[in-house]
DNA sequence: CGATTATTTGACTATATGAGCATACGAGCA
DNA sequence: TGCTCGTATGCTCATATAGTCAAATAATCG
């Protein structure tokens, strides 16, 4: 087991950076499009010191990717399997409430736009 | 966006649980057959206490099942939408991976496993 | 019952991480 | 050049979480 120590890092390391809210609703945020840093801060409703913060660590690890377009940079998806994880997981959650729960919909609701994207 | 925190929230607590080492160990372990503590501890190389608690997280979290066998207490996958995501995940780093890398063959070597418990 | 084995749990420490404030950087514009 | 806007970063604090040790619980056996 100890030669794939490696291995088990680098999985919780990337299953890392989906385990937070903020992350999540930033992905979810450029997931359909590419979006500004400002886009990002108002549609996620968290500071923009935060939202920078997260986006540089999403940036590092390869989840999203950026362009400079004058004096703003924009955020888009870089890792399609990250979406994917994202709808799988949404299913799953949703798959576990019951049916006449609102909160169910909501869990469905994040589903059309990743799974738009894909396509 | 504020109506979904609650949704956020769930996702990312799921991730979470995915975002330790130990815990992927600990599914690796199980993904095959149940296990009882003591052949999980084995497996792992991680202390008895250690693994109690990440075990008892996972089963609270639902991802792990248990029964107990008279002194035993047996651990299975309760959650078999883990196992594909740690799959996706491991594909996702190989691909990653320059293929005369070796450390690709190990992110690969731990995706039979989970496909086998899925047939 | 007491002793042994398997597992969990309480208390504690160390470390990692998210959040906020102030500030710095970079690009465009007057 | 200096100003403003958009974005990133250093510093700090607060909190969460993994890990360890010792002790508690639970089941079996003598």
């Amino acid at each position: 087991m100890e030669e794939l120590d490696a291995v088990f890092d680098s999985v919780a390391a990337y299953f890392s950076v989906l385990s937070e809210p903020t992350r999540l609703k930033i992905m979810h945020a450029v997931c359909d499009a590419e979006q500004t840093v400002s886009q990002i801060v108002v549609a996620t409703g968290a500071t923009q010191t935060n939202v920078s913060r997260h986006l540089g660590l999403m940036y590092r690890h390869g989840v999203l990717a950026r362009r400079r377009d004058g004096n703003q940079i924009y955020y888009r998806v870089a890792d399609e399997t990250m979406v994917e994880l994202c709808r799988s997981v949404c299913n799953r959650i949703a798959s576990t409430i019951d049916e006449r729960q609102p909160l169910r919909r909501q869990f469905l609701k994040l589903i059309p736009a990743a799974r738009k994207r894909a396509a």
